[in-house]
DNA sequence: GGCGCGTATGTTAGCGCTAACCGAATACGG
DNA sequence: CCGTATTCGGTTAGCGCTAACATACGCGCC
């Protein structure tokens, strides 16, 4: 049995009797080396299991290939499919991602961000454009190509792609008020903690504002979205005011919930009561009534932002140039503003009036 | 504005006025240095917003903090939960984890093991038992400390956490039989390439027979689970085989959708045909019947593993004794095998006869 | 007051690799 | 058969940090 040591390209250099730097080359597929001492090179570090050590060759100024993903929480059915984006487009890349959750809290994101930065990242992919002023600080001044996603309602530090919850959340108010309703309330969990829930509804409140439709009430709980909350918070939501004639929920759980909740109470959906969630999430398909909901196209969001990354990191050198002082020249970090796509469901009635104004 | 060149530990030694030595010792919390010293130091790092570098420390030494997690994909909501739970547990500690995803397909896990190593990592935590021999060698050669999750089933490399999906599979035919069912069939979808699926089905199959009342017929698909394909599959399968009385599925999702099939065909669940899933999806409580389901504790799993890298990374030291043979003096690494919970739901008939092999 | 002891700081060496340079070997035309 | 172009391969130095040892400094003690 092979000993446990660790195998260095050293050994292997010397096992097919070339210098350490010809083993490096063949290793790195790097040129200025003749095929037959390129299959030695091989041969030899095949026989003795040779891994490479990415620690040392990062160290020694060889190209940087992790990137720090930050999300709130991957519980979150959301994130994890941004992620699924991510990690295909990097899959063929050398890019490889690294998760870190910052667990919606602000303090905390700035102790993952500052351990991601320790790793010489060849790119930060961030959720949301709230940041802590030393976050922004520390990724502004490290140089490394950072990507924003999900909301585009802000001031981006690098490239930016996403959609933006305040458009969002005033497009459903406005599908809302086409189809009629008048007396809408709004009903949120996780609210303030989770940014882009409480921004949707906020461009939601804005719209109906401005239509002389002001929210009845609004409901919020601090709790983490579930079925069962939305029910709860539905029943006690109608049983204060009664008159309600739409609500406007921050996610399609809880909007399920309260779907649930109307029909067994015998309310008429969409007729007497309408209900819009938010997100998409796609298991809610078994639901009596297809949900209205807004899919704020988590896939693609992921998919851009990686793609953002491997456009800047490897157009990027790796040494700054000596006295260098402008980075990211054009790199292709822009900012990217997705639409939210309205999907009606069978949770509203059919539009009455256009749906402009 | 501050430059964007990096700042490094000589920087703020010099600044501080101090050796190189003495920052590095403030800085990971060493002993030894005054409280002088220190705060001089630690004014200094926050000054020059020192970052520490994490790939130049491992090099040199110091301990690592990565922890790579193989799953086979994220989409599948089971592997999120796995890693909410993981993540739990390194939040308080150094370590952190590091995703990367296998797809179902093992050449490609070798691949994503070899680059996990190459970050000199401090534990692996793999999914499933099994892996290319490549894969085994690779990781009992690097003396990494592996964890193999949710299956139990086979010969692991190091530790090992979950159910057993082949007892699994059997519990949950032992539930249906004593719920008097006889004519039972079997539907899995991305089979044969997910494992797990394949060993619960055989484990179900293995009591069907044993107990003279073999699988009427078994459909298999290769696409990707979903509630549209459950409903189709039980369509296709009901309609070739009408006298089935219990369908057992390779997971929630279809079972979910032979759920909506059953019910909108007006046959009457659980009484002509009884419904067994697995998985304990939990946003399938807004069916009209709850699912008769397995809980593979996917929470726990992702807890335990966790637990047990942190406890056999921190105990291991660092640099391996000179001559040192024996690895993984009792690390902590063990089998945890913990017990599948059947959730008998609504879509099983009750119980009528013990439910004893 | 010189001894030993313990705590604070500095010095030396090296982790495994790669960039940048440099010499040796090969090819080729005239 | 020699000079020049063109490979191929080796040498030197250093990335930023830490282990291990060496040194300096204070302290109490007989």
């Amino acid at each position: 049995m092979r000993s446990t040591r660790k195998v260095t390209l050293a050994d292997v250099a010397a096992a097919a009797g070339v210098s350490v730097m010809t083993a490096s080359r063949v290793m790195r597929g790097a040129g200025h080396v003749s095929a037959r001492t390129r299959a030695r090179v091989e041969a030899a570090a095949a026989e003795l299991g040779y891994v490479a050590n990415r620690i040392a060759s990062t160290l020694a100024g060889g190209p940087t290939s992790l990137v720090g993903v930050v999300f709130p929480s991957l519980s979150n059915h959301v994130y994890s499919e941004v992620f699924a984006g991510i990690s295909a487009v990097f899959d063929p890349t050398p890019l490889s991602a690294f998760v870190a959750l910052g667990n919606y809290h602000a303090a905390h994101e700035e102790k993952v961000v500052r351990d991601i930065l320790s790793w010489q990242p060849a790119g930060v992919i961030l959720t949301g454009l709230d940041h802590t002023e030393g976050v922004r600080e520390m990724l502004t001044t490290s140089g490394v190509p950072v990507v924003e996603i999900m909301d585009v309602d802000g001031e981006p530090i690098g490239g930016n792609v996403g959609i933006s919850f305040l458009e969002a959340g005033e497009l459903v108010a406005r599908e809302v008020l086409a189809a009629g309703y008048r007396r809408v309330a709004l009903i949120g969990s996780r609210m303030p903690d989770d940014l882009l829930a409480t921004r949707r509804m906020e461009g939601a409140r804005r719209v109906l504002q401005r239509a002389g439709a002001s929210p009845i009430t609004e409901l919020h709980d601090e709790g983490r979205s579930s079925i069962a909350l939305g029910r709860q918070m539905t029943a006690a939501l109608l049983d204060a005011y009664p008159e309600t004639d739409c609500i406007i929920y921050s996610n399609d759980l809880i909007a399920a919930g309260g779907l649930l909740h109307c029909l067994a109470d015998g309310r008429e959906v969409p007729d007497r009561i309408g209900l819009v969630g938010f997100n998409a999430v796609d298991t809610l398909e078994i639901l009596p009534l297809r949900l209205a909901t807004v899919d704020p196209r988590r896939r693609e969001v992921g998919e851009m932002a990686a793609r953002m990354i491997v456009g800047a990191a490897l157009s990027l050198p790796r040494r700054e140039p000596p006295e260098g002082e402008g980075r990211h020249p054009a790199s292709g970090l822009g900012v990217w503003k997705l639409a939210p796509r309205f999907m009606r469901g069978e949770t509203l009635r059919p539009v009455t009036a256009p749906a402009g104004g």
